[in-house]
DNA sequence: ATGAGCACATACCAAAAGGTATGTACTGGT
DNA sequence: ACCAGTACATACCTTTTGGTATGTGCTCAT
């Protein structure tokens, strides 16, 4: 499913292999601000996200530490998920990236979107 | 070619369509650690890109503006690219998250590669 | 009894990203 | 004459990623 390099030629392609993707960082965003939050809440809060890729990133980000589950074997099922402190430590890590892309947003969203005619 | 959303949730999904993908920001790194490349010397550079891929990721990351392309006209061809300063303040957020990569490239390295059996 | 909601699992398919191979037009070296 | 190197372009193919549709087992509300 999920193939990863065990070698990295800077820190920045190891970090792109755990939040790499289109729904891990926003993933993260959520539960950073916040704090924990059910499935369905944060289904309902990643607009746009299908479950199988909100689970199957959810998987992955608990593999790799970021995030934590935790089920309370009640039922209907209720299952919480948050942000370990290796989470935390790489959601700071974003921030820069993230106001630069804020700063920039505008900018970048009215740059040219084809880069070859067809 | 390349399609790009016009509206983003967040400023890491902006900044990631900009420097997203597989070679992106090695380009940038190798640029901003060392100023201006020829073509061939950025293909030695960043090992095991295609010129296929080099030549596609410096057309795009030049009409974001990150990197400028000067062409000396010459027989034969010598081109060099560099970094604008709107690509350095880029190279600047993304510095953290390095960091972040670098520290923890171990951990990452040994995590599980696999998330299901075949 | 019927449908909704919970938290998933799974099969299948489309789109995007990336890789390989080859070609171009020119020059300089052997 | 032939190969290497310059900086690309292009066609074709594979891999990866993401999306849709559907199913599951359970409970509560209508």
């Amino acid at each position: 499913m999920r193939k990863r390099k065990k070698v990295y030629s800077c820190g920045l392609e190891a970090a792109l292999a755990v939040i790499g993707g289109k729904w891990k960082f926003l993933i993260l965003w959520t539960l950073s601000n916040g704090g924990a939050r059910r499935f369905g809440e944060l289904r309902r809060a990643v607009t746009g996200i299908s479950e199988k890729m909100l689970i199957q990133e959810l998987k992955e980000l608990e593999l790799d530490g970021i995030v934590s589950r935790k089920d309370f074997k009640e039922v209907p099922p209720r299952v919480e998920y948050s942000i370990t402190p290796f989470g935390a430590e790489l959601a700071i890590a974003t921030r820069p990236l993230c106001e630069w892309g804020t700063r920039h947003i505008r900018r970048i969203g009215s740059l040219p979107t084809q880069i070859a005619a067809e």
